[in-house]
DNA sequence: AAATTGAAGATTGTCAGCAATCCGGGATGT
DNA sequence: ACATCCCGGATTGCTGACAATCTTCAATTT
């Protein structure tokens, strides 16, 4: 275990003092704790020792409580009563049940972003795509997780509805919580990547449905992947459908 | 101000202790609140005073703070630093975007529903739809309304995705944060319920796209009647502004 | 009259402590 | 050997208290 950053609250008054006019313990230890999850520093399943934090943080364990209460809302933390706060466990099933979600969130929000879509927003994403396929072929598998991620990003709050950019963007941190996602091989990347060309294209072509057909199945795409690389078959084609009804 | 109902915590020990075995303080008071929100009784805009709850509940500031992250975190309370936490206030741009969402994931749901619709399910959601029909003729509208919540959440738990469930009904909380949101006539009334006999049709026939689609115009029509309500026109068919900020 | 200041009261932010509960391991009994 | 009981340590649940901050409002100044 490694000691945490923001382990500063020592004797420094006035720069804390400072700190503590904008923001609250409890808003500082929920990033902390969101930091550890993500980091894998505390995994599925574990407890959120709350004397430990506390000590870690040189803070009591009120603000620790309150953030806990914050994390167990947003689905990462899980709570048992008189036994504290866990790491949450994702089964498969609950894995399934939001890329279910997320497929229906990215295909609004690609229908969202064609119709509003800036020049400038879709030059970001076109060099993205392209900066992720130099890294595939580079072997750049730490550059392309970032790139990945500000394309995502990019894709959903450029749509203009933050609501649903927050909702998706909370999914994305509860999936950390499934044990099993193993790192993607080069030609999935290309294959994902192949996707996110799909997306940009409908994009500047604005067409809004294709758009939004387009980001759904790459999310159905991610859930294929995911599914192969544990060892099972995506015998839920459940959403794809999207069959056109060619009546005038 | 009236006195809440859970105010019996005095010497009971007995059954209090009982009680707290299995259901912490900070998930009474968040349950707490969030009835005082929805009935009214606590209004948009309004300070969640601590010192006026720990009185009211006998209980100390601890747990209510919790209750309370919770509570932000899950979009029904804002927090000030410093200044406490507040009823959240909904303006109408952040209503059009969780319509914008809740159609979505409704035609989700539709789409699940009717791929996995049971007889009993079937006919029970069949009985409701009469049933408001009724109430709207009797000139029930108090029985209307629980009707219809029992109708929705039928729908969306039918769908056998727990966490769509979740997600939408958190949404139709937030909702109620909306100061202008009129009650609806009888002619309105009508005209809904009309949609949910074309949802009902569509699920008995099984057809999936049909009933995604019913459940998502249901949706949207419920955001056309409330905007028709509060004086404004619905010229988003399907999204908000639609406008291109588009440079040349 | 309008703006500023300042102090009292109200409210939040955090902490340390105690009681209640849970967990693990060893002793006891069958 | 196996199950049960029990106890000590560890952890959570909640509380009361104190410091820091904000709000209010009346007195003062411009």
């Amino acid at each position: 275990m490694v000691m945490a950053a923001p382990n500063t609250a020592h004797k420094n008054h006035k720069k804390e003092l400072e700190f503590l006019r904008t923001q609250s313990l409890a808003s500082v230890v929920q990033h902390e704790i969101e930091r550890m999850i993500l980091s894998s520093e505390l995994s599925a399943g574990e407890p959120v020792n709350e004397n430990m934090l506390a000590t870690r943080l040189s803070i009591s364990r009120g603000p620790i409580r309150e953030a806990c209460r914050k994390l167990e809302q947003a689905g990462l933390l899980q709570f048992h009563v008189n036994r504290g706060m866990f790491v949450r466990e994702l089964d498969l099933e609950e894995v399934l049940h939001l890329y279910e979600i997320r497929a229906c969130l990215s295909e609004l929000a690609g229908k969202l972003l064609a119709k509003k879509l800036s020049a400038k927003t879709l030059r970001h994403l076109t060099e993205l795509v392209d900066r992720m396929a130099d890294a595939i072929k580079a072997n750049g598998l730490e550059a392309y997780y970032p790139l990945n991620l500000e394309f995502h990003k990019a894709l959903m709050e450029g749509a203009g509805n933050p609501r649903l950019a927050a909702i998706y963007s909370g999914m994305d941190k509860e999936l950390h919580l499934f044990r099993r996602h193993s790192l993607e091989s080069i030609p999935e990347l290309m294959e994902s990547n192949t996707e996110h060309r799909a997306i940009v294209d409908a994009l500047s072509a604005a067409n809004a449905e294709q758009a939004g057909l387009a980001m759904k199945q790459h999310i159905l795409g991610g859930r294929r992947r995911l599914l192969r690389s544990i060892g099972q078959t995506d015998h839920h084609e459940t959403t794809i459908p999207a069959q056109k009804k060619e009546e005038p």
